[in-house]
DNA sequence: GAATGTCATAGATTTTAACTATCAATACAT
DNA sequence: ATGTATTGATAGTTAAAATCTATGACATTC
């Protein structure tokens, strides 16, 4: 059994056929076909059932290839170990970040981030903070972007700004004539939240201490996949929606006069840099969070005037 | 990377010694030494100090090294995998099993298993409960033969069967002149122990209630270190111990004048393999478990007119 | 029934792992 | 000091293997 063996059958399984995947690992089809029935011969067992098409893993394929994965993942760890060793920033990293941070966040800092470091492969994925935490925990990620605490023992957090929440409502709205609002000036029934699975929006009903009225849910019309389409909301059909401070960044002078911030303590959220607690690629999260860091404004570092918001 | 070189490296930091690891592995010198500077190479770190003598591994060698033992043995539980899905009997299994029980239940079955399954290679280790544990849990054994329960959540136990405690008296102990006996008959001053370290210990102290009288102990003079030299001891010097039923099977009919039964409730230890929860090879130990019950007699299987014994 | 898609097989070629023989460096003993 | 043993590295050769190109076998589709 070899490396390159499992190599070949974890990509068999990928792609259910062989020409592709022999093109993926950058060998010709009588290559791959050769090696994975070395593997089977050897193991004394067919791994694949070549009869359907597309191919399909054999019941004990399935558990053997579950197993090939889990040791070219460790395999790869071998060369993380070395380069957290040397302090190198090289290698790949695989990071996931929550949907309410991504457009905001990742243009700040992704550019500079792979001009200063060429060695590093990125890899970037948008995932709510369940599926973020469940991949971390099966060592698919590195490292996820997310709204902390998230009281998880396994997962170490880095603390890396504190964001506050805003109002922006339409004009046709009440507080819209305050300067600073308070949570009580928003009205449940004109409040447009995303749907459910980001974390934004059990914080939000936080806020706005709706927790318990859940039967009161039922009111709210539509369900918004993203925090552009929240504004939207608000700018066609009037009402309120809470945003996060990062997101007013790209806003126009117009949509400007819509927002409201909150009085003190501003409700606010911690975003950190989460991970495995024994994580590798040390060096490459490192630079990550520095590189971050030099993107966001001192005052978000701190949280002085803010109150950080308990997630759904 | 391939297999090969993490073999090299493995022996390399078992041996310290190029020749001798090679040898190990079946290979001539020059081939190991290759291989292991192939694998430097590649990672671009040396791992080993040759300067020294006998060689060291550096400090990044020794995590690498880590690593490479954790990916030969996961790389072996793919042969595993393959083998309990078709139920074959076969490959390796590493046998805990504690030194209270090793000397009298081994062979008994030990034998017929290894006739019965040629193509299973036993290794079995004497060690005491508490390293079987922490070896089981480093995927260092696969099974363990222990005296439960152990209230480890990690581990599965599947009890094998109920052993008595009988005593173990010189003629001059009062206890001598009675056919059964209680707990309150043994004169905890004639009392024979084995060393710290032996669940069994842990189980006597608890039939004589010797458990919160600790300072009690200081009175004994000698802790043995396994039954055997338990049982010469009452016979040289006089006194009682407690012995484990199978123990009993090779005493003469001088010796068995000397061993008295308790009433019932008779105080008992359950004997369990042990083993991670989710673990492999369940073919061969479900056949290791079917051979030992093969040799025990039906009224150890069950626990009727005994009391189990908390451990220490 | 010709065309197409898909995987297996055959034979040539390249790569590499392993071997034998030997060298270089060090430690040790006479 | 000088010869000897030990130990790991190096050079060159051989054997094994992985990969390539070309083609065959089989099934499906139009």
């Amino acid at each position: 059994m070899t490396f390159v063996q499992l190599e070949y059958l974890v990509a068999l399984d990928t792609y259910r056929h062989f020409a592709m995947a022999a093109e993926n690992c950058c060998v010709t089809q009588p290559t791959l076909s050769m090696q994975v029935q070395k593997l089977e011969d050897e193991l004394g067992v067919k791994l694949f059932d070549r009869s359907k098409q597309p191919v399909v893993p054999t019941e004990i394929g399935e558990l053997v290839i579950k197993q090939a994965r889990l040791l070219l993942r460790e395999s790869a760890k071998i060369k993380d170990i070395v380069d957290e060793h040397r302090g190198t920033v090289a290698g790949e990293i695989r990071v996931g970040i929550i949907p309410t941070l991504a457009p905001y966040l990742l243009p700040l800092f992704l550019d500079n981030f792979i001009k200063k470091y060429p060695q590093v492969k990125l890899k970037v994925i948008e995932l709510t903070t369940e599926q973020l935490i469940s991949k971390l925990n099966k060592d698919l990620l590195d490292v996820g972007i997310v709204v902390t605490p998230l009281q998880d023992e396994r997962i170490t957090e880095y603390p890396l700004f504190y964001e506050e929440f805003v109002a922006y409502l339409s004009e046709s709205e009440k507080a819209y004539q305050k300067e600073f609002i308070l949570s009580e000036d928003i009205d449940p029934n004109h409040l447009w939240l995303l749907e459910e699975g980001h974390c934004i929006r059990g914080q939000i009903l936080n806020i706005c201490e709706l927790r318990k009225q859940n039967s009161h849910m039922r009111n709210f019309e539509y369900e918004a996949g993203s925090i552009e389409t929240l504004k939207r909301m608000v700018e066609h059909y009037g009402g309120v929606t809470i945003l996060p401070e990062l997101s007013l960044r790209d806003l126009t002078v117009k949509q400007r006069l819509q927002v409201r911030h909150f009085h003190t303590p501003k409700p606010t959220r911690e975003v950190s840099l989460v991970m495995l607690r024994h994580h590798l690629k040390k060096s490459i999260i490192e630079a990550m969070k520095t590189e971050i860091l030099n993107v966001i404004p001192e005052k978000m570092k701190q949280n002085i005037s803010g109150k950080v918001i308990e997630l759904g």
